[in-house]
DNA sequence: ATCCCGTGTGGGAACGATGTCACAACCCTG
DNA sequence: CAGGGTTGTGACATCGTTCCCACACGGGAT
């Protein structure tokens, strides 16, 4: 009969590289050379540690060993909002690459909010992580860490090109390619809703947009130009603002994901037709729009080989801190669906 | 004419303790007072640290901290796949939750594969971290996070009852109002579409079903019940083989989002109409739901909420490592679409 | 004058893993 | 037997922070 033991002994006390010494009658020392394979060790005496330690289930603190080595394995991401699927596939993506290459993962949802972004970003200094991946809102975060001497990377936008590494889309070429679909088709009043036309990627977007009217030689309304919010509920309100005007543009260019899912919203709602109404199209290709009826032409981007991109770009740059910053930039290819048609004669 | 310094400071060597109680001029003993507000620390002298600090830019060294203290202020979370926007959601919960309670989060997306959920779990022991919030495949990860003395909250799923905390939602009760649905609007040849039937959460929709079929009287036949894989394409394929038979059923109830887009797509390549050939009803309100058309009827839990919880449910563990574990149920209730109506006669 | 107390400060130990010593056993070869 | 290579040893230092204890100082009570 043996008495129930109310606490294991690993509650008390986590195994250390010392009671594995004791365990396997050796040294902390030769503990310490018989797991990590750095210097001498006999096999037999290394059989023995290693043994030890599956029996006493010991796993070395991580903290411990990055206080002494003054190198972190892990990696920071800070992304805008887990609940949009462009940046949990992006944190997938981060995730996967950052597990085959041996990094732990800090993730911050910073919910769209600055003080939540430097609150972390804080956190991660105080943790001493290996690098940053952010999707930045501006260029504070970049600067505060790269000052704090951790690398950087940016994903999807970009603020402190020059002097941190990034990883992008081709936002121009994309836009300009979606655009183009529609000019092609035969659409002039062709609406683009926007997040802001000042950043980066914003920016070009913009720019691709006015470069595909420009080259069908339409001239830009601005009142087509609808910077909106950041959520569906603002795009929605927008949409219908626009769509029940007078002078209704004849195909919408949505340059997110959830700008794209507030102008479906909008339309259904108004019972306009797609496209025999108005087209639209999407940058960025959420799952939803190959569900619908009819499925939205989008521009698709990797988003998960995004994240995956970034955690390898920010590996490079640990490994060579000195090295020149580098802006990788993936393609984007436009799949054409069931949401985009000639314009109905008038 | 000032000349570049190439390399801040900051990147040879981070300000240190030492640093900040040298610039104050006074011992390091007393920074740490004045900075944690433990102890004694006379006003203008806390000023002057303050200051100090604020001018090199210090922050404290989690590692070190931790190394002293042993009490991490880290909690992992280990989700299945990021990429179904149910464990998107719940990890934005969680790390919503973890930001306001003070602790940063590290998440891992263990991709449905054991190897990377053991891998995972052996970083966070090595890690420290106070806490592990997990979706579980197996009882292992928590077993041997508990054998590690590491407190662990099950969600969504719970394989170690009893002995960790758990947060799930009302699955039974969920299938259960799911199938009376499409009972009480006459449906007697309703298909279940499920991951699996043995562990809680399947086992619990399964049992909700049966109830339902009970209750209104209804045999349960064998071949209505598919237990599908993990990913859509499966589902698609069980789905087309079912309703491409000659005894198609005239309602499913599909057992959460991914198993309902694979049904969907199914329905959709044969030309079918939802409801008039087919009801739907999913578990599981994902996005998509109610863009598509039809919008489809679902039960809808609070993902976000079930992620916040976790967290809640994981502090409160820490704080009281001793007391009895506990299981939060979280209500759920039937939204219902455009997706189910009474079935055609026959 | 002595003691006690509260207040403020400094010195040193400790946390866990690892690297670096000097050194001690060995073995084999010449 | 000398010399060199191999293998294992314990002691000590390191990292940044915090805890514990010692001490200093001055005022009030005995």
């Amino acid at each position: 009969m043996t008495i129930e033991r109310r606490t294991p002994l690993s509650r008390s006390r986590r195994p250390t590289i010392k009671d594995v010494a004791e365990a396997a009658g050796v040294s902390r020392s030769t503990v310490s050379r018989a797991l990590t394979g750095r210097g001498y060790a006999a096999s037999d005496v290394r059989e023995r540690v290693l043994r030890a330690a599956a029996e006493l289930g010991y796993v070395p603190d991580v903290m411990a060993r990055t206080l002494k080595q003054q190198v972190s394995r892990s990696v920071g991401v800070l992304v805008s909002d887990l609940r949009n699927p462009f940046y949990a596939e992006l944190a997938a993506g981060a995730s996967r690459e950052a597990r085959e290459r041996g990094y732990t993962m800090v993730l911050a949802d910073t919910s769209l909010s600055a003080e939540a972004e430097s609150e972390a970003a804080e956190a991660l200094v105080a943790l001493r992580v290996a690098g940053v991946i952010v999707t930045p809102n501006s260029s504070v975060v970049s600067t505060y860490l790269s000052s704090h001497g951790i690398p950087v990377v940016e994903v999807d936008r970009q603020f402190a090109a020059g002097s941190t590494d990034g990883v992008v889309v081709g936002n121009r070429v994309g836009a300009r390619t979606a655009t183009a679909h529609l000019v092609e088709l035969g659409h002039r009043r062709i609406a683009l809703f926007i997040d802001e036309t000042d950043w980066t990627t914003g920016y070009e977007r913009y720019q691709g947009y006015l470069e595909a009217l420009g080259a069908g030689d339409i001239k830009v309304d601005p009142d087509l130009v609808v910077s909106a919010g950041w959520d569906v509920a603002d795009s929605r309100r927008r949409a219908l603002d626009m769509l029940r005007g007078p002078d209704r543009p004849t195909a919408v260019f949505a340059a997110n994901n959830v700008l794209a899912e507030g102008v479906w919203r909008a339309i259904h709602e108004l019972g306009l037709r797609v496209p025999g109404d108005v087209s639209l199209v999407a940058f960025d290709d959420a799952p939803w729009m190959s569900m619908v009826s009819p499925m939205v032409t989008a521009v698709s981007q990797d988003t998960f080989n995004l994240g995956a991109t970034a955690v390898r770009r920010l590996d490079e740059r640990i490994v060579m801190p000195e090295a020149d910053s580098v802006t990788t930039v993936l393609n984007v290819h436009l799949v054409a669906r069931e949401s985009t048609a000639p314009p109905a004669m008038i």
